[in-house]
DNA sequence: CGGAGGATTGATTGTTATCAACGGTGGTGG
DNA sequence: CCACCACCGTTGATAACAATCAATCCTCCG
């Protein structure tokens, strides 16, 4: 599903990449934009596929994997609102992208936007500081998924997912347990901290049974004891 | 020790940053860079120092290295000639950058390369270019530390080596076998790989005595079976 | 109510880390 | 020039962690 719209009433127009443009640059960006809607689990393009287009995340959250000769996979990043898609002056996708939960995306075709990057001196500039933030953010998943015990990895993982905008508000108290819904299942878990379903499933039992976490729902974390989580992180 | 010279006779001056750039540019980032020699052990800057430079590499290598706090290591890029180094518009580094060989850098102060990358749309460009073809190789290395086994990523190690521009050329026949010298010693291979000292040895040991690497000297690595190396790293 | 996909739990295996000893190499100073 | 020492690399024995294989249990749907 396709659909243009004004970029007034955008969710992301301070935060992402639009931030810095005025009413005039604003206005030229929408005109070559279109709002995309991806399902859950909908590919948005594939590894290797030629790398058309470029732009935000709006709702949702999409996964880039990476895959082995023989199929095994590792989510290399995760996208939520936002966040930058594709890269300019490329002419392939290297990761494929899929959509962890019904999103929607603000999309320009590649050639487009790079016109935009040239003439805006200033967009350029975000898109690369994000391309940066982003390298040191995968660069320090490195040292989690190289360097760290399961145990390690799942802990800072929920501690990771607590410390989301969005879900900061659900606390019920100030400083009392946080309570929220993960927008992963196990296995999308697993790919991220590169571990097994079951790893992840035996790790999350452990501190459940250790009551530094309660597990209400089948997506659902409440961090009881949050100074055990980050010490049991590291 | 820091000198300054021209560009004119740079090593890298058609590969790196520089090569968009015409003579009058080129000028202007003359006047605000320095040649700097770094010793092969030495520390250029530690996680966490405020981001001062910006640079280009342009002999040796150097190693960018992120630690857990209980001080696990892992290597997470490495620098060969004609890389960037530093991170516009960062306050702080992240990670710390040290040589693993004698090296030599044209560094900027970081405040004055700014300005040149808001005048010189080129100079932007390429190194927004960079980051995202860094943001993909460091993606890419999540997949073989997390999903490779230890045999699969020495084996893919010594490819990536041999297939390095500096290294082409000791090939005695076209097709015969590759010999050369790695820049690494066994634990900085653990540390890029995320293996330790010891599983390195023992899969480099297997690859001989499978026939098909030769190890003639403590760095030296003689490839006799590219073909049966490929498969082995799947 | 039945079925399918996901999650949990258990048993076992396998890979790699760890601990430990030894061998080689290169550098330094006598 | 040689001897020694420190560092690096190899090899072996063992242990630990997580993967794998397998069965059962939920939970959400139709």
């Amino acid at each position: 599903m396709i659909s243009r719209s004004s970029c007034a009433d955008c969710e992301v127009r301070e935060r992402s990449l639009c931030a810095p443009l005025d009413e005039r640059a604003l206005g030229e960006l929408t005109s070559i934009g279109q709002r995309r809607h991806i399902r859950r689990g909908e590919t948005l393009f594939w590894a290797g596929d030629a790398a058309t287009i470029c732009g935000n995340v709006l709702s949702g959250a999409l996964q880039l994997t990476a895959l082995t000769h023989d199929g095994r996979e590792q989510a290399v990043a995760t996208l939520y609102p936002a966040d930058f898609i594709g890269r300019p002056y490329a002419e392939e996708t290297v990761f494929t992208v899929k959509a962890l939960a019904d999103s929607e995306i603000c999309s320009f075709p590649r050639v487009p936007f790079e016109r935009m990057l040239e003439s805006h001196v200033a967009l350029e500039r975000r898109v690369m500081a994000e391309a940066f933030r982003k390298l040191d953010d995968a660069r320090s998943q490195l040292l989690t998924v190289t360097r760290q015990t399961a145990a390690e990895k799942v802990a800072g993982f929920l501690i990771d997912m607590a410390g989301r905008d969005e879900i900061k508000s659900s606390r019920a108290t100030p400083d009392g347990p946080v309570t929220f819904e993960l927008p992963f299942k196990r296995g999308q878990i697993a790919d991220v901290l590169g571990l097994t379903i079951e790893t992840v499933s035996r790790q999350l039992t452990r501190l459940k049974i250790a009551g530094i976490i309660g597990l209400p729902s089948i997506r659902g974390v409440t961090i009881r004891d949050e100074a055990a989580l980050r010490a049991w992180a590291g």
